[in-house]
RNA sequence: GGAGAGGUGGCAGAGUGGUCGAAUGCACUCGCUUGGAAAGCGAGCAGACUGUUAAAGGUCUCGGGAGUUCGAAUCUCCCCCUCUCCGCCA
């Protein structure tokens, strides 16, 4: 949610900012017509009510309470009616506001390039060319199909499309790199959390999860819970209605979580393999900093998350997403990608976003420079430290061989207990 | 699932209709004291909005919402949450 008072201070610089989203900056006169109208009630109902108090105030301390009582009530009945009167509105222009801001995405940093769609991010740096194959490389969902690791008919006998159910070697391979990721984002400092995987309305709500604009999630409508889409969700949430001691800053929290998802607007999309469906792992990555700091975090999280690709041997690139490309939460977004061989292209695997104080406003997450400072915002942070089955992907077209066979990256080895897979298992 | 208890400031915990944004204790901050510390003493210490150069001042908040009343932390109703006991269970 954006800051109010920014844009009652300075609109102008709001509305430019906007503008720089495809969504536009139509919002800004309008919040800033209805915000002049609610303030003004606002103050005279202030006022009307000062008036009420001092009347209940002068019955209070009275001699004979009920006598001074019965002498001043036709004066407050008078101050009630106004007090209604003016009031009226402010409901509703609350309400209209609400609803506009709830739907605003964030403002972009400056030094998000422009651009109308993916084709004008911004190539940053790519980690070494993509290996050269003697043979024609396969696909993931062929490999994993032949090797017995990867079942899809099974899982949509299970379930239906869009999901998939790992087999020995590729259950084990999966589980590995899940331990691999804590353990490295341990030693970088992170604390590890198991998160709750499901969250309630007003978690979902306040890491911008649930706007206009969001696919539909999985929940129980029942209880009003929501199955995460990520463990962002829990993990910036989790000092949400807090203050926190400046000293404690920056935090930083990692996660392994299941991830489900609807991917209602991605009928048609990628409908092979194990690159887009409904439930996949994560390990995710979530800082909390100052205001100050967070630009240098974003810079921080995301060598951590490259760092992994480069430890698994596994060719990637990074991209600064454009104008038109960065999410809803988002003030700038760096997009890890790796190279998958076996599609001849680079596939997101880790999105790492600045979220700057948009998600800390709705989550209402503070904190104190000193000890009697008034609060501020904290900014939030997130990327993933990686998407385990997009990683188990990048393995099994990076890492094939001619006959079909998987060898295992070297760092991976200690965590799976083997070094190549040839057959389902047991491995 | 059954029965009961309870939600007050960072924590503990008073407060059952007015002078209560709220006693007291702990924690915390500053000062005094001290060679230094502890103890002791003094002062401060909730958040939001409004207002102002800054302030003063004002409005709201005692889980959330609605109501009764001139006046609600306190009374009534609804909702949410937590805890205890019993049952069941990974």
């Amino acid at each position: 949610m954006l800051d109010l008072m920014l844009l009652r201070r300075d609109p102008e610089r709001v509305r430019r900012a906007a503008a720089r989203r495809p969504a536009g900056a139509d919002f800004v006169d309008e919040v800033v017509r209805l915000d002049t109208k609610l303030r003004a009630a606002i103050t005279s109902v202030e006022q009307l009510k000062a008036e009420k108090n001092a009347l209940t105030q002068a019955i209070s301390k009275a001699a004979d309470r009920t006598a001074e009582a019965q002498r001043l009530k036709p004066q407050i009945a008078a101050l009630d009616a106004r007090i209604v009167e003016a009031g009226a509105p402010i409901p509703e222009l609350e309400r209209q506001i609400d609803a506009i801001l709830a739907d605003v995405p964030n403002l972009l940093d400056d030094s998000v390039p422009d651009g109308a769609g993916p084709d004008n991010n911004v190539v940053l740096r790519v980690s070494g060319p993509p290996p050269a194959f003697g043979f024609a490389p396969k696909p993931h969902w062929e490999l994993g199909e032949a090797l017995g690791i990867v079942d899809f008919e099974r899982a949509a006998k299970l379930a239906g499309s869009r999901f998939a159910v790992l087999r020995g070697a590729g259950a084990r391979l999966s589980r590995g790199l899940i331990d691999f990721f804590l353990n490295r984002a341990i030693e970088r400092g992170y604390t590890e959390i198991v998160p709750t995987y499901l969250v309630n309305r007003k978690t979902m709500w306040s890491t911008g999860q649930l706007t206009k604009f969001a696919d539909a999630m999985f929940a129980d409508t029942d209880s009003d819970l929501f199955l995460i889409p990520t463990a962002e969700v829990p993990l910036t949430a989790l000092h949400g209605d807090e203050i926190l001691p400046g000293e404690n800053l920056p935090l930083k929290y990692t996660a392994y979580s299941p991830c489900f998802r609807k991917e209602a607007g991605a009928a048609g999309k990628d409908t092979r393999g194990l690159i887009r469906l409904h439930q996949f792992e994560k390990v995710e990555l979530v800082w909390l900093t100052e205001p100050a700091q967070s630009f240098d975090a974003l810079e921080s999280l995301t060598r951590d998350a490259e760092s992994l690709l480069s430890e698994l041997g596994l060719p990637h690139r990074v991209v600064a997403l454009c104008s038109a490309d960065v999410g809803f939460n988002a003030a700038k977004t760096y997009d890890v990608e790796v190279w998958l061989p076996g599609q001849n292209h680079y596939r997101e695997i880790s999105s790492c976003s600045n979220c700057t104080d948009f998600q800390a406003r709705r989550a209402q997450i503070r904190f104190r420079r000193e000890a009697k400072a008034k609060p501020e915002m904290v900014h939030t942070l997130n990327g993933s430290g990686l998407a385990v089955g997009r990683t188990l992907v990048a393995i099994l077209e990076n890492y094939q061989q001619e006959d079909g066979s998987i060898r295992v990256p070297e760092a991976l080895v200690p965590f799976v207990g083997f070094d190549v897979i040839a057959s389902p298992g047991p491995a």
